[in-house]
Order: structure tokens, then C-alpha cells, then sequence
DNA sequence: CGTTAACTATTGGGTATCCGATACATTTAA
DNA sequence: TTAAATGTATCGGATACCCAATAGTTAACG
């Protein structure tokens, strides 16, 4: 899997931020992180990073609801993602590939013609 | 382009609400639409359909900054997207893959293994 | 003709996410 | 040693989206 900068420029006609608690999870499937470092992992994908008001007080709430579990390794605080989480982001990138699949396709499409 | 009915059941992990305006502005940029033909086909998407409370109000936003415009014709209102719109929402897909394309991307590469 | 269904639109209260600011702690650099 | 950088975490105010309820209109149905 890559690990390019991504670049993105939020688009002006519409609000697309949102879902941080998906994107955090999906993130965290992956390997554990602290939470800068998934801030920036955000940031590279959206082009913007969320700001600490945003991401801790949400990592906060996925580990109120044992989706994720933390530990001070070092300096840094590392999340890591649950049995519970890790079930439950599973469904929901099959939700979010249903849900939003469509677009995805419609580009690629475009993208071979 | 398939009109079938995708039945997706939102995830209880995270709440994966949200863009609506970017999928009103997709969906618009396909043909017009009156609100509750829109409601119905992101419902179709997502499974589960905005509110009127919801969906009004956006439409009436995304009309004020003229990224669409009404027109009343038989007893329905439809909504039209604008040029303006038509950019937006080109450059919001294009933002949406760049943001979100890893996620799909993964899920075909696992079907494919 | 009366009833039902579908559509439009608003309102009030709620929620996830968000920004910006602030404060603190620890490591790194000067 | 001091300053700068990096990371953690909270707080207050804002915003997009959300639900549920309400009210009105009009076409379709019985």
C-alpha cells in the first residue's frame, strides 16, 4: 500500500469533512497510531488536518465505547483498535462501499474512456 | 447505470451520515429531481432516508449559493443543478476519490484475493 | 365527494464534527 | 540552560446534518 501524499484540496462547494470516527477507525485497522500521527494521516487523504478539539475528544468517545484502547509507549500515546472495533469498521466499509461505491465507479469509468 | 435498490444497513459503530449536499449535488448533476425523489434515492444508497426537516432546508441552502435552482412543474418542485453546481460538484468527486479512493481501492483488492 | 397518499416546507431540539485557543508535559535543538 | 518542537487534552462557540413533528397543498383513489 503506497504511502504517497495525497494532496487533496477540499472542494468550495460543499462541506466534506465528516465521518472522523470512521476514518480514524479504518486508520487504526491498519496499525496503531497516537494522535497527531493520525491526524496527519487524515490530513494527507483530505488535505486538511484535524485540529486537536477534533480528534482527541473523539478518540475519547471510540474508547468510551471499547472500539479503541490506548498506551503510553514513550513520549506518545498509541491507539489501538479492539476485537470490537475491528468487527465493527469491517461493516462499515461494506456500508460505506454501498453507500458511496457509486461515485467511485462513475470515475474510474470515466477515467477508461 | 443500474437503478437497483442497494439495501444497505447503516453501521452502529460510527455515525457515517453526512456530505448530504455533495450527494445532492451528484445526484443532480445525473438529471433534475423534486425533494422527495431525492430523499428516495439517496434512502436507496444509504438505507436509510432523509427527513424532510433535512433534506428542505439543504436544498434551500444549496439554492441560495446557487449551485441549484427550483422550478415548480405539475405538482412537484424539481431542482436543476447550475453550471456552477456542475463545477462543484466535479471538482467534489474528484476531491472524494483522492480522499476516500484507498478505501475502495482495498476492498476490490481483497476480492480480488 | 370524502379520504388517502404524496409532496413541500418549516421549526425546535439534538449530535458529530469542527475550529481556534489555551494549558501542560516532554523531548529535541540551539 | 533556554527555546523550540512535538504531543496530549480540554473548552467554548460554530456548523452541517439530523430527527420528529407540524401544517398546508394537490393529485389520486375509493
Amino acid at each position: 500500500m503506497s504511502k504517497e501524499n495525497y494532496d487533496a484540496c477540499p472542494p468550495k462547494c460543499c462541506d466534506m469533512r465528516g465521518m472522523l470516527s470512521f476514518l480514524i477507525l479504518w486508520l487504526l485497522s491498519k496499525r496503531p497510531m497516537y494522535g497527531q500521527e493520525l491526524a496527519k494521516e487524515i490530513g494527507k487523504r483530505r488535505g486538511t488536518k484535524p485540529n486537536p478539539g477534533t480528534i482527541y475528544p473523539a478518540l475519547k468517545e471510540l474508547k468510551k465505547r471499547s472500539l479503541i484502547k490506548s498506551k503510553k509507549e514513550g513520549r506518545v500515546t498509541n491507539y489501538h483498535i479492539t476485537e470490537e472495533g475491528r468487527k465493527g469498521i469491517q461493516t462499515a466499509c461494506e456500508y460505506f462501499c454501498k453507500a458511496f461505491g457509486e461515485i467511485f465507479q462513475e470515475r474510474m469509468e470515466a477515467a477508461k474512456s
